[in-house]
This record gives structure tokens, C-alpha cells and sequence, in this order.
DNA sequence: CTGAAAGCGCTTACAG
DNA sequence: CTGAAAGCGCTTACAG
């Protein structure tokens, strides 16, 4: 590959549509439909011409028109933080669906992958944030799920702008809107097993802050609840503060307590990384001490010593669902009621920080 | 925050401003002026009524229309991978820069956290994405170098669709556009001089892949070499395969050599948990046996065992320069030949993967 | 100070 | 099978 040279700047606009017309010699609606495939009717020899004019001129459609004409600009918007690998795998996930359907992604980020940005302070802005995406038309939007539920709340003053949404890691029992989430049920009774099995009785989890919008926190841990109760494990819960940033406080304590826990869950791998360090601190060892286990299979999680045990969340896939059903609702608007709830599955992933409890 | 209500769908479309005039008794024209704020010479009552009329139906621009008009949609395309925390960094930063412009990022993602692309294989795909930006009509792009440079080969059959292009991490001698790279130079002579203070003698480099588009690699190595050179330190340079996959088998081949270097510096942190690896199977202790200095800082390289001594790259400052830049050429288009080339520092960060060579 | 009219670059019934 | 015309929702000279 040779050093490329700096275009020649030529001179003219973009070619018009009219411009490929006269090149063929049409009209320019004719050559609109054909350049469309919706050439039904022209001869083949019409239509070859119109094709090798817009070639020669090197036009292309100008989706921002076709945009206005149809109301449909193959656009979604997206808001969701990229805060950690499982958003980035969800984003992914969404870029991949969304670009096979020869749709564009618009996202808004929030914070960034040191700041979990805490939206309900700042309702306002989120929805200044939406309105630049509706204001380009978007013709669906991805939310997560603080945004999503300002948006219903706001929904009167969007009047008639609103558009289909797709939420994620939002579970709601009023069925606003389509959602996907992950099996919270199946993936903590497959933790309770698995330190049942170890041999753990006596179980901490750490939940995370526990807001309206973080329905997966209240799920994950009512699901850990169910299935240590039905395993025959105690569990002892602690909640993060409304700021969520003392789960190094709230493992210290918990490794002070007596009788001390012989495994700790947390509600995602961020809070296993203070774990660690507070077992550290105590001078306890994981796992001969202490076992361990997060959630969501984060990018550090294998590189943690030990190694994480942890549950994978299917960000990936996650992300591909949530477009798909939104292309879906786009395609089809509104059945009222008859929003869909997609469960994905998540997987154990067993690895160093989980060993039988000292005895 | 309560559980949020469906909204009853009002049937109604958007409201156009040919409502807004028609609500406040002013003709088309004038709302659509004194609502861009061209308001100068509309009476105070006026103005007011249409503002209110606004408000009240809910109006917004729909900026489709305004870009079609005005040719500006103040949009920018950006294609970059989100291989990493750098890249995610820099993304970042893109959003906030152009955010506070009131402008939006269109993002084409290509491969994810797992898969950097390998973008030579494949450029007409990258065409395609780069199209797909342009039928939308982005002010201007935000490129990744293989996309730029693809880019630049293909400008005549972009033909008059050209827009202003940003560059990240990539210099060029022949002044193609505007770049924001690290200062190589000067970080490379950083750690040169880390290394040599402790006494090391004999170090090792690995490097990336040195295709044409990844320039920073070529500089990296070319500023490792003339720093270590200055300081008087033996440089063994070895470069990874076309496919970048070996440097685990570059690594160990490196731990065999005899005589065996004191430090290994690596292209990036991603390299610097090979070397890690093939330490630990040659059953060498970093950093008693062997130093390790990374480059970039990535997300993992605090967490690793032990913390990794790497040079930090500013990503969300490179993207926010980035997308200054870009927003200044879209304001005052092609003042030829004078496209600006930022380098942006960066800052070695010392944790514990270095130590005074063995004696 | 404000309005009527042409136009941005297309799409889409509607005629022929 | 193809064209002339109206229209999408605005913006912008140009008149008054």
C-alpha cells in the first residue's frame, strides 16, 4: 500500500438524480423507479442505461430525502452507557443485527468506561439527549433502561413523535414496551447449586443499588434468595447505598461479621474486584478461605487472581435480540399489549475463585 | 419512580410548522425564521406567539429537512474499532467533543472487544460502510487508518462526495488530511530512559504488525530504537507475523534467546500478557527474572499479577482533539495542504512489572 | 417588519 | 411502458 495522495478537490456538487436522467434520457421518475428495483415495467435496455448513468456519475441515493418522502430513515437510536464489556458486547451485538438490515445505529454515549453515568440525576438531559436522535427521525430507539423509563414518563410531551422501543435488562410487569433480559432465575439457581455442591452453607451476595430501573438487581437477587432457600443454603444480603460506590465497605464488613460467610456472591464482577481486595486486606485467601463469585463474565474477570468464577451474561446476543425486536416492531408497529419479553440465557463459568468450604 | 403507564398512541403525526404558523397567525416563512432565531426583525408579540404555538403542539425541527436544504446535517460518521479500552476511550471522547457542538457521531462498528479486525482482507466491505455513512450525508468522518486510507485510494470513485476526513493514529508524510497521533518520540524515549536508570542493558522489543496503515508501530519501534540507542541500551527488535496472532510464540523464542534479555517492552499492553505467559511457563518472575513495559494503559493492565509498568495513552483526549479538528475543517472547508498534525502526549506509568535488572 | 413563491432532491399517485 | 405534476417539510432569496 503506497502513501495515497490528497484528492483533487473536484469541483462540482454531488450528482442529481436529474443528472443520471438526461444521461439516460428519461424522466426523472423513471429513472427514480428503476434505481429503486421497482423497474416492473421499463425494458431491459431502459434500465441498463439508467444503471450505467448513475454508475458513470458515481450517484447515490440521499437517504436523507428518502428519509422525509417515506417518514423511514433505516436509523435507530441507541442510548445505553459503554461502561463495561458486557455494554460494549451488547453494542456490538446491535451494530451486527442492525447493519445485516442495512439499518445505522445513532447512539448517544454517557459516561464512559471509567463512570457508570448515574441517570437519575439527570433526567433533563436524557431527554435532550432523545430528542436529538428524534429529531433525525430515527425510526426506532434502544434504551437503556433509566432512559427508557424516562421516556414513557415523558411520553406525553414527545406528543406524536414517539417511535418503538426496545429495552434492556429491564423487566417490567405493566409490559411497556419490548424487553430483553437476562434468565435471572436459571443463572442463580445454577450459582446455588454450584456452591451447594462446594459444600457452602453459609452464603453473602452483595446486591447492587436497588432503583426502579435496575429490575435485573432486584431479579438477581430475589433469584439467589429462591434458589438458596430451596438448596438449603443461608443467605445473607447487603445492598449497596444509593450511590453504589461502597461495595469495598460493605465486603469489609461482611468479612468481619461472625460466623463469616464462606462464599460471597456480588451482583456483578466490579464487586468481586473489591472482594478481593478486602480479603486481601484481611490477609484471607481466595478460594482456601473465601470463595467467590461474580456476574456478567467481564473482560478482568479471567484475568483476576484467581481467576473468577462467574456467571456469562450473553452481551453479544443480548444486543442482536434487542435489535431484531425492534426491527420487528418497526416493520409491524403496535399490537398493543402484545409487547415481547425475551429471556436470554446465561452460563456458569467455573473457574478458580470457588473451592470446597473450609470445613 | 413508579411503574411507568404505556402510552395511549395519539393518533396524529408529528405537527408540522405549518401548524405552528397557522396557531399563531404568522405565515410559513416567518415561523420558520423567527424559530431558527433569525427572529431580527419580528415584533417581540410575534415571536412570542410562535414560540408558544411551538411549545404547545409539541413542534420540532425536523432536521432531515434542514440537511437536505442546507447540505449540513451535523452528523459525523466515525468508523473505529471497539477493540479495546483504548479505542473505547477515544470513542468517548469523539461523543463528547461533538456532543458539545450539537452535533452526533454516527458509529460503524466493525469486529468487537474480542476481534480487531483485520481490515486489509477486506476493503471494499470497508467501502461499503463508509458509503452507507455518506448516502446519510455526515459533515464529515472520523476514520481509523485502514478506512482512511482506503479512503484516499478510492476518493475518485467517491468522485464528488468527499467530505472533510479526521485521522487517528495515523502520520503521514504526505499531508493527506488532518491526524491526531501519540507522541511517539517522546514516550519511547521515557521508557528508554526507565529501563536504563534501572539498569537494564539488553532489552527486547516486540513489535506489532508494521503494515502501512499502522504507522504508530513503525514510529514506536523507530522512536524505541533511537532512544535506547542515546541511552545506550542494546535493542533486539522482533516484529509480529501479517496476521499479528504470535506473540506468545514470539515471546518464548525471546526467553530462550541466549543471552537471555533483562527487559521486554511490547507494541501494546495486549502483547505484554503474552510475555507474561510465556514468563510464568518458563518459570521466570516478572519482575525479578524479567521487566515488562506495556504501551497504552489499557483497562486490564492495573489488574494484572503483577500490576503492569506501561505507557498510557491519552484515548479520550485523542478523540476529543479528534473531533475538534474535524468540527473546525467542517466550519472552514480545505484551506489546502494545511491540515493540521496533533500529537498528543503520553504518560509512562511505573507499577511493578519493572525493577533493577539481575546482576 | 412580513408574506408569496421557488426550490432542496427526490417519491409517488395519476394520466396517457 | 413512460412522463408530467404534485408533494414531502421545510428554507431562503425576493418582493412589498
Amino acid at each position: 500500500m503506497a502513501e495515497p495522495v490528497a484528492p483533487t478537490r473536484s469541483p462540482g456538487r454531488p450528482p442529481r438524480l436529474q443528472d443520471v436522467a438526461e444521461l439516460a434520457g428519461v424522466s426523472l421518475g423513471a429513472a427514480s423507479r428503476i434505481l429503486r428495483g421497482d423497474c416492473g415495467n421499463f425494458s431491459e435496455h431502459t434500465s441498463e442505461r439508467v444503471l450505467a448513468a448513475a454508475a458513470t456519475l458515481g450517484w447515490r441515493r440521499n437517504l436523507l430525502v428518502s428519509g422525509m418522502q417515506t417518514g423511514r430513515t433505516r436509523t435507530v437510536g441507541v442510548v445505553i452507557p459503554p461502561y463495561d464489556s458486557f455494554w460494549i458486547g451488547v453494542l456490538a451485538g446491535i451494530h451486527e443485527r442492525l447493519g445485516e438490515a442495512d439499518y445505522l445505529p445513532i447512539t448517544v454515549w454517557l459516561g464512559d468506561l471509567d463512570h457508570m453515568p448515574h441517570f437519575e440525576a439527570d433526567a433533563k438531559r436524557g431527554m435532550q439527549l432523545m430528542n436529538r436522535l428524534l429529531d433525525r427521525r430515527v425510526d426506532g430507539l434502544i434504551l437503556w433502561p433509566p432512559f427508557g423509563l424516562a421516556y414513557y414518563q415523558h411520553a406525553r410531551e414527545l406528543q406524536d413523535r414517539t417511535v418503538p422501543v426496545a429495552m434492556i435488562d429491564y423487566h417490567s410487569t405493566a409490559a411497556i414496551c419490548d424487553a430483553v433480559t437476562t434468565d435471572e432465575a436459571a443463572a442463580t439457581a445454577e450459582v446455588a447449586r454450584h456452591l451447594h455442591g462446594l459444600g457452602h452453607r453459609h452464603v453473602a451476595y452483595i446486591s447492587s443499588r436497588e432503583v426502579a430501573s435496575q429490575s435485573w438487581a432486584i431479579e438477581r437477587r430475589r433469584g439467589l434468595e429462591a434458589a438458596c432457600r430451596s438448596v438449603g443454603v443461608r443467605l445473607v444480603v447487603s445492598k449497596l447505598n444509593e450511590a453504589g460506590d461502597d461495595a469495598g465497605d460493605v465486603a469489609r464488613a461482611l468479612l468481619r461479621s461472625q460466623p463469616r460467610p464462606t462464599a460471597i456472591v456480588t451482583a456483578t464482577d466490579h464487586e468481586a474486584r473489591d472482594v478481593y481486595r478486602a480479603a486481601a486486606e484481611a490477609g484471607l485467601s481466595i478460594p482456601g478461605d473465601l470463595s467467590v463469585v461474580g456476574f456478567a463474565d467481564l473482560d478482568f474477570a479471567p484475568g483476576m487472581t484467581p481467576p473468577l468464577t462467574t456467571v456469562r451474561q450473553r452481551a453479544g446476543e443480548i444486543g442482536v435480540t434487542a435489535a431484531g425486536m425492534l426491527l420487528a416492531r418497526i416493520e409491524s408497529p403496535l399490537r398493543d399489549g402484545h409487547y415481547q419479553d425475551v429471556r436470554v440465557t446465561a452460563d456458569l463459568v467455573v473457574r478458580q475463585s470457588t473451592a470446597p468450604a473450609p470445613a
